[in-house]
RNA sequence: GCCCUCGUAGCUCAGUAGGAUAGAGCGACCGCCUCCUAAGCGGUAGGUCACAGGUUCGAUUCCUGUCGAGGGCGCCA
């Protein structure tokens, strides 16, 4: 690759010049400013100081060594500013490039192996079996679903999980309320009031105890939400029940273990854990002095038995629960697992708008914004791609009439757009017999138009770009990259014309060439978001 | 009081394992269709990267502090 083919010819030149003390690596970038060439480096701005150089003299040397023995494929070696070493490519490279993305394809393009198989399980949404999933699901959902791909793609062995808490305070009381609603009686103290209570309490058969309501309920909800996230194109590979956990004794074991471990003691009654010993800001009651669980022992369990089905955990929590990370931690680590394989990524509050205002999530009135409604009324693909386009660092302001619009303002339609267009080009060809090109000898060089480089650096960005995403968990970082490709594609679809009259022979099978190779990269893209590429718009 | 995530163009947001003149979309203004989707392309205008120190050849990026926004600090989940 040409990135070797510099850095290698940086390397001999400092060799040359007696620097010793390199970096480990010697990193190349593309710089934003087309003066400054196809690839820079800052090798000479580093590595001058100990070397007793001045960063440019350093630097001029080097590009001289360089200019006096052209590694192939590189044109011309100059120097700027304070010591950059720039170079300027043919771009015969970037040809190259589009011949791997064509013999790798959509099921190649972008897959390295960093994970090397390992296991790692991702688990994410994991709402309460009590009701619908609602508009502050969403952006876990979409976000964990997107990570698992990604994760996936650079060689992970992914589980997608969800957690399911069927059992406790919160799923008595909505029994409670499902039986209250179906006897037309009030639901109790801190019940669940909302419109869809009632509602599927006349789904309810008639005459069930309130364990038996439970089940019904727990199953109802559960059968809700999957269809729901289904809509969305997610779909778990496993359904973990917290119930379960009593049944088998798991969770005596886990405090029969902290026990001996010494990690917990009692006090006032109640079970606590030792949780500051790992630094947690204090310890945490795991059995209270009624006897009761708290959510917590449960949820150690739970953990404990992901680490025996796998190497790595990832968890997506909301905002409202990252003070919850360290006693989980430290539950963790006193069960004798290293802490660092639990990663916990949490998610910023989103804020709805819709005309300009901002949509009210008031749960207690029940009148929740259920993530269904967002599906009728934006469409899978826009749910998905617009909850992603933003780091979930950041508070995201979701505005739904952008969503469900469908014009260029909206991210998703430019970029399936993009996909439509190639698929138009590409249809055409096939009816004048173009497409696909089969055993002709294609001259690629005749691709040297400023609008099809541009498609072809993306292109070789995408690998780079999905490791990143990979490393932080930041589809975002995908997202982003697709409205590049999907810039670059516009652009050479206005300037570039494929099939015509007008176009000789030659270069239509080139730049068809090319198409295809931007369709692998879009489809490529879409794809770790969940995010279709329609033939046509 | 302590902890977490943020603060970048009028708006919505990228960018930062330290790099050259800080980017995109929208909105505003000005151009571009006899031909594959004008659902597009090009250009102009718009910034003390919240503020103040520090480290560095170099800081939007790293460190400290201040201010501001949201979230968290239960024998609730």
């Amino acid at each position: 690759m040409i990135t070797e083919t510099i850095t290698s010819s940086l390397k001999k030149a400092l060799e040359d010049l007696g620097v010793s003390h390199l970096p480990s690596e010697i990193n190349l970038e593309q710089p934003a400013n087309k003066d400054h060439g196809d690839w820079s480096s800052n090798i000479a701005l580093a590595t001058a100081k100990n070397a007793g150089w001045s960063p440019r003299d350093l630097a001029s040397e080097i590009a001289e060594l360089i200019n006096s023995d052209l590694p192939n494929g590189v044109e011309n070696v100059t120097i700027a500013g304070p010591g950059f070493i720039n170079f300027a490519l043919s771009p015969q490279w970037l040809h190259d490039v589009l011949q791997t993305v064509l013999d790798q394809g959509t099921e190649e393009f972008g897959k390295v192996d960093v994970g090397q198989g390992r296991k790692v399980n991702v688990e994410f949404v994991s709402a309460n079996p009590t009701g619908p999933l609602h508009a502050g699901h969403a952006r876990g959902a979409c976000y964990g679903d997107s990570i698992a791909s990604i994760l996936d793609a650079v060689g992970y062995e992914v589980e997608r999980e969800f957690y399911v808490n069927d059992r406790g305070l919160q799923m008595g009381l909505f029994a409670e309320s499902l039986l209250a609603f179906q006897s037309g009686k009030d639901v109790p103290e801190g019940g669940y009031g909302g419109a869809y209570v009632e509602a599927w309490s006349h789904e309810m058969p008639n005459n069930l105890s309130v364990h038996e309501a439970l089940d019904w309920g727990c199953q109802y909800a559960m059968e809700d939400q999957r269809r729901t996230l289904e809509m969305i194109g997610i779909v778990f590979d496993t359904w973990f029940s917290e119930r379960s956990m009593v049944e088998s004794g798991a969770i005596e074991q886990t405090m029969k273990d902290l026990s001996e471990k010494e990690a917990s003691y009692s006090q006032n009654g109640a079970t606590w854990l030792r949780s500051t010993d790992y630094g947690d800001d204090k310890d945490r009651v795991l059995v209270k002095s009624d006897g009761e669980f708290t959510y917590l022992t449960p949820d150690v369990t739970y953990h404990r038995e992901k680490f025996s089905r796998a190497d790595w955990l990832i968890n997506v929590w909301g905002a409202d629960h990252h003070g919850y990370i360290a006693r989980m931690k430290a539950a963790m680590e006193s069960l004798g697992h290293d802490p660092e394989q639990l990663t916990v990524a949490i998610t910023q509050l989103v804020k709805l708008v819709r005309s300009g205002e901002e949509v009210r999530l008031s749960k207690r009135q029940g009148d929740i914004i259920e993530l269904r409604e967002i599906v009728e009324e934006i469409g899978p693909d826009a749910t998905r791609f617009m909850y992603l386009l933003q780091s979930v660092d950041t508070k995201q302001t979701f505005d739904l009439d952008l969503a469900a619009s469908k014009v260029m303002d909206n991210p998703v339609f430019y970029v399936q757009m993009a996909h439509a267009r190639i698929r138009s080009i590409q249809s055409k060809a096939e009816a004048m017999s173009m497409w696909p090109v089969e055993g002709l000898d294609i001259d690629l060089s005749l691709l040297e138009h400023e609008r099809e480089l541009e498609v072809l650096k993306n292109l070789f960005n995408f690998p780079d770009v999905v490791q990143l995403s990979a490393r932080e968990l930041a589809p975002h970082k995908i997202a982003v990259w697709l409205r590049e490709l999907a810039t670059s594609v516009h652009g050479f679809y206005h300037d570039c014309y494929v099939v015509g009259d007008t176009v000789p022979p030659e270069l239509s099978a080139a730049r068809l060439q090319l198409v295809e190779a931007a369709r692998i990269g879009l489809v490529s893209g879409l794809d770790l978001l969940g995010v279709s590429a329609p033939d046509s718009m």
